[in-house]
DNA sequence: TTGACATATATAGATTGTCGATATATAATG
DNA sequence: CATTATATATCGACAATCTATATATGTCAA
């Protein structure tokens, strides 16, 4: 699957604060739930996402804890702030003016309506 | 108006390939062009069109040619091949697959119905 | 028990696409 | 005559992602 890595510019941010508006997560968590909920159509990369996740923290958009799984491994789970939300809540109206916008060119009234 | 630039990365090939496919157009043309059908959305720069432009050329994705127009300024206008056309076709099937992912994530039926 | 693979996080360097700034030149407007 | 709009072009900067690499532990099969 995957598309061009271009196109996913942009939106990384906004998909990654939307997994943990759903749940807390850690970070290899978040890359097998967006390749599932994605259908293999996002493939993120550690390289892409770990840096990310520490310049969210410098952001305070999102805040870390540690924590300990059933096999002793620790995991550094992230959790979104209120101020993540309003990031997200933002981001997501950008988004249907951006598709709007692309579609408004390609004069595809089958792919989006916002 | 205008938008997070780096939600358009990827997508302006697409779009400026879109307006060929209707017309032949100069460079200017095609910056107010976009301008006028995204309703704003999209202010390309011709910082950043010019080189795209020689980029397409080179991939053999348009061919250019100049015209003079009525008040003797000479326009340099470009058309799409057939090579552009199949370009162009791929790259609005993988736009269709990256908004079905991004609003499969979203969970945001209201944003496309691919 | 050892080697391979999955899990888990992290950083450095390269690449790509867009932008701002700058340059040039002509036409139109005041 | 000066300013703005038209028209094309290049350069350096910047932001986001990637590949490659590093580290360390858990699991499973040969």
């Amino acid at each position: 699957m995957a598309i061009d890595k271009s196109l996913v510019t942009g939106s990384t941010t906004m998909l990654i604060l939307k997994l943990l508006e759903e749940a807390d997560m850690y970070g290899y968590q978040m890359i097998e739930e967006l390749n599932k909920k994605s259908k293999n159509v996002f493939e993120l990369k550690a390289g892409t996402l770990y840096p990310l996740l520490h310049t969210l923290e410098q952001k305070e958009l999102v805040t870390s804890y540690e924590q300990t799984a059933d096999n002793a491994r620790v995991r550094k789970y992230y959790s979104i702030t209120k101020k993540g939300h309003k990031y997200l809540c933002d981001k997501k109206e950008e988004w249907k003016t951006f598709i709007s916008a692309v579609n408004d060119v390609l004069g595809a009234a089958n792919y989006a309506t916002a």
